[in-house]
DNA sequence: CCTGCCACCTGCGGGC
DNA sequence: TGCCCGCAGGTGGCAG
């Protein structure tokens, strides 16, 4: 389901319902969605009588910042969701039925409930202890690069790493340790925008097209997360609404349909074992020098289908 | 070190 | 109708 945008939209959700109310237990439906502890009582007792503070998020990984119910609002550590592919946080109430992917159940006061549904069940879920280093535990934040709204991802930052990386720039988008929170679609629809070809070698790139790749990523993901994510299969809000971002898609799930820009039939092909779809037109060999302004003139001149 | 490949799961849609 | 294949938002481990 989530690439940074949803994973954002949930965030943003949680943040409005699930703030300063008391957890009083739980279940775990699925034990291996528990990353940490290994222990699903020591899980649950440790979670019982905290709140959520605030959620956050980094890359992919929403980590909810825990406080104790006592007295002196002692530190709870934290709670770490990763949704990975189909992953879903749902606020509900405890009497809803459960979906059939029910995986871990978190109550609240009021009988409200925090339910981690997941139907192929890569998703995890951790409990970081307050004297624990958060990366100690949830050990995939260290393979993080830059988020990409920080000043660190820039041109020159890109241009440094893709020195001597001979990979797809596809392949480069989806490493998480280039740039955090980029997935398949957003790859795909920044390379369209920036008129990459996805088997571009790092290297080859110029400057002026590093340039659009970087800004194009920004906007995509910009445009995505006030859509309110993307509407591809079964992504869900915590309210369990539809995103608003995947009709707009110009070539991700779009084989064999017209381009936007110059109706040449999207093509799609396999690289770093995920499926890249591209213009073979807007994305060719001849556009090397397109960068933002050429391709905003070329956008000024074209119905857009 | 760098890169690609595969595994981890469940379900869906298309072809025969 | 049913079986088999390929495909799906991600990532981590392993081999070359």
């Amino acid at each position: 389901m989530p690439e940074l945008p949803e994973v954002e939209t949930v965030r943003q959700g949680l943040n409005q319902v699930t703030l300063n109310q008391a957890v009083m237990g739980g279940e775990v439906l699925l034990n291996r969605t528990l990353a940490y502890p290994f222990s699903v009582d020591e899980f649950l007792q440790n979670l019982t009588g905290i709140a959520i503070a605030q959620w956050h998020r980094r890359g992919k990984y929403l980590l909810a910042e825990l406080v104790k119910l006592d007295l002196e609002k002692n530190p709870g550590g934290w709670l770490g969701v990763h949704l990975r592919m189909t992953g879903q946080l749902l606020w509900v109430d405890q009497e809803d039925p459960l979906q059939k992917h029910t995986r871990i159940r978190l109550f609240f006061a009021k009988n409200r409930e925090l339910r981690f549904v997941d139907q192929r069940t890569f998703g995890q879920m951790w409990w970081v202890p307050p004297d624990q280093k958060i990366s100690n535990i949830i050990t995939g934040l260290n393979n993080l690069g830059p988020e990409p709204f920080a000043a660190e991802f820039s041109v020159d930052y890109l241009q440094d790493q893709f020195k001597k990386r001979q990979r797809p720039i596809k392949s480069a988008l989806l490493d998480q340790k280039l740039v955090a929170g980029v997935g398949n679609i957003y790859a795909d629809e920044a390379l369209f925008l920036s008129g990459i070809s996805p088997t571009t070698p790092c290297t080859s790139l110029t400057r002026l097209q590093l340039e659009a790749l970087r800004s194009h990523i920004i906007q995509v993901l910009e445009k995505s997360i006030q859509a309110g994510g993307t509407t591809i299969r079964n992504f869900l809000n915590v309210q369990g609404i539809n995103g608003n971002y995947g009709g707009a898609a110009w070539v991700y799930n779009r084989t064999g349909e017209p381009c936007r820009i110059c109706e040449t039939p999207i093509e799609r092909l396999k690289l770093a074992g995920r499926s890249a779809h591209f213009c073979p037109q807007c994305q060719g060999e001849g556009n090397r020098e397109w960068g933002i302004t050429n391709y905003e003139l070329r956008m000024g001149n074209r119905e857009i289908r």
